[in-house]
DNA sequence: TAGTGGTCTAGACCACATC
DNA sequence: ATGTGGTCTAGACCACTAA
């Protein structure tokens, strides 16, 4: 490789706003990696090119390839696996099975919860639904309430939100016969990953409606867990907001 | 550097359980520097040696050592800084000021939070506080209790439980001069450094004397949050049980 | 046996901080 | 000018997987 660094000329020309004209080479590599994962290259769970492939198509050494993989494994866009190859991560590993659920039960066992479908229609969103989708106004999103049970325990009371356009053509009738995580639905049905997500915590109080779903009494202490979870690019692409009934289960956090 | 890699061969003799014998050598390394750390030999803050000097320390390359370096880092044992050299993380940084907190204000703003100590004393602990401390029997503990208040509201009553042994001479009076975050003090007067924390989280309804402290009527939601801090090597130091007012504040997650 | 990711080396140069 | 961490290279060998 020769000194200059720069692998994207084309658009090295001009920066009105104070942004870092130049990166190192396997930041560059990764941002032409990200793109080629959100443009849909690859299916999930399918492998990328080997380093040596990626090395020689950029010119580069594999070392640098290397760190750039390394950080797409660290934000769990990519899983390594000795001797066989990288994969585009997915939501299907039993693994992964409900992967943003902090929700266990008190007891250290594995959680376990059967669902229970209550509604799925499409509707256009109340306002701050679709501010915090990002939708423009006049489009629909699809709602979907669900009931998540241990032993027959009404457990969670999740509500669903989802942008229309992507998630067109989401029915009941789909959703039930659906096994398996929900996200990976999202990712085999509608071509939509789940990437990151951010939560916001409180305690409430139990309304009636909510509480008769649940088994308890209104009023009673609820955990309410807003989700807003992001794709590519940092596109908002599901508002879930749970209440989850916390004398069995809690939620478990590590603060690294 | 030879083709063995074992820098361990003191310890290599025998392996009743089955452990893994060999490792490679930046996680050899990585043990030694983390070591190190806990014995002190770098005070918090204080700088450990360059890379180059490690590297030849140990006899191997300075990659080895920075791979080491980059994972304790990427644990937040270490800072690392360009040009100036790699530090000792220390809870004294404004940046980290509440570094397990994860309460924030509704709108945006950052938190700012005034203390109230209520109490501190040396006792007995009860017994699941003995057990999740890991306490042999009969030792004491130091008892705390404080309240953090936003704009003079009451918003966190925080219990706190810490072994005797290390926090001995902790008094309410050292509690009240000190100014900064409370595990700044323990790092600094107790050598006791917050490496990560566990949480458990829950919805419950408010006891009337917690009620009465916070401001809440008796039976008003709160967020219940039990924090397991741990010091090097996953002793745990720190029990931490904290009572939520959330109306005006939530606990906000990121899930990666 | 061949191909993959994982580790290690030695050396070059860059970016930053300090004197 | 010197020393620090940060990037990049080229090549070697190891560990694991699969045909």
């Amino acid at each position: 490789m020769e000194d200059n660094h720069d692998m994207t000329a084309a658009e090295s020309t001009s920066y009105p706003e104070a942004a870092p004209s130049f990166s190192p080479l396997y930041q560059q590599i990764k941002l032409l990696l990200v793109k080629r994962l959100q443009a849909g290259e690859w299916q999930p769970g399918g492998a990328i090119p080997s380093e040596m492939e990626l090395a020689a198509r950029f010119k580069v050494s594999q070392g640098t390839v290397r760190k750039a993989i390394d950080e797409m494994a660290a934000d769990n866009l990519v899983v390594r696996r000795q001797g066989k190859g990288t994969f585009v991560a997915t939501h299907a590993e039993q693994a992964t099975q409900y992967r943003f659920l902090r929700l266990t039960p008190d007891d250290g066992t594995p959680p376990a919860l059967q669902r229970r479908l209550l509604e799925c229609r499409s509707m256009r969103p109340p306002p701050d639904v679709r501010q915090l989708l990002g939708l423009p106004a006049g489009e629909t999103a699809v709602q979907v309430r669900r009931l998540l049970l241990a032993d027959d325990l009404p457990v969670v009371l999740d509500d669903l939100w989802l942008p229309g356009t992507p998630f067109r053509g989401l029915t009941a009738e789909r959703l039930q016969a659906w096994r398996g995580p929900l996200y990976r639905m999202f990712e085999a049905e509608f071509s939509v990953r789940m990437i990151r997500a951010t939560e916001k915590i409180r305690a409430v109080a139990a309304p009636a409606e909510e509480a008769t779903l649940l088994g308890v009494v209104a009023g009673a202490p609820l955990l309410s867990v807003e989700r807003l979870s992001f794709t590519y690019g940092d596109r908002p692409m599901e508002l879930r907001r749970g209440l989850y009934h916390t004398a069995t289960h809690h939620y478990r956090n590590e603060l690294g």
